[in-house]
DNA sequence: CGTTCGATGCACT
DNA sequence: GTGCATCGAACGT
């Protein structure tokens, strides 16, 4: 079932923590990918200074500040589309990064974007990735997460085991925020790979 | 295995 | 003009 509106109007870290182990999908031209959620980052507020948030409203955040349950997408060092889900109530600026998938659905497809000599675990390690891979833009800012087009599924799969808490990677003011979850160990997941077995 | 570093475009000062 | 919520090729061990 497509997760509904009430699921992102709660406080971010629950809505941050309730996302690891559902589906992002995303419908575009017929073709359908998507992959299990295993890494996550959670921004609130204009008070935490890594939000983009931090300096008030603008053109850019405005996403934010609206109602939740939609896409907030935008461009990263000029290269890299990364992809949000709003949280919290309109006017409450709040949101949680996607960092990595399992992929699942529409693997043909997002190999093809990525590019084929990639390992499995790779195609969606890491957010750039994950949005090259599942064709995610600027075109799907503001895309109403409670839509057919770019949504998140509960499945009703197996939970992990263990959902590790640790600082949130790639900024430089916020870091004694443990706002990044992941399932740990996950060979999707950003940053030092843990021991293989 | 590890680290370094250039690419690239937009929002904001 | 500056600074990124990044990535991967190109090196050095």
């Amino acid at each position: 079932m497509t997760l509904p509106r009430s699921f992102y109007n709660r406080p971010t870290l629950d809505v941050a923590r309730d996302l690891i182990g559902k589906v992002l999908v995303h419908n575009r031209r017929g073709a359908t990918t998507s992959g299990i959620i295993v890494e996550v980052e959670a921004y609130i507020g204009e008070s935490d200074p890594a939000c983009h948030a931090a300096p008030g409203p603008t053109t850019r955040n405005a996403p934010l500040y609206g109602p939740p349950g939609f896409a907030y997408v935008y461009l990263n060092y000029g290269i890299h589309w990364l992809v949000n889900a709003v949280t919290e109530a309109e006017g409450s600026p709040a949101a949680v990064l996607i960092r990595a998938l399992e992929p699942i659905d529409g693997i043909d497809t997002m190999r093809r974007r990525r590019g084929r000599r990639l390992s499995l675990h790779d195609v969606c390690r890491g957010p750039g990735n994950l949005t090259k891979a599942m064709g995610i833009t600027s075109a799907q800012n503001r895309e109403d997460l409670c839509g057919a087009r770019l949504y998140i599924e509960d499945r009703r799969l197996p939970p992990a085991h263990e959902i590790a808490w640790g600082p949130r990677i790639g900024i430089t003011v916020g870091t004694e925020r443990k706002w990044r979850g992941y399932v740990a160990a996950h060979p999707s997941v950003t940053g030092p790979r843990t021991r293989a077995r």
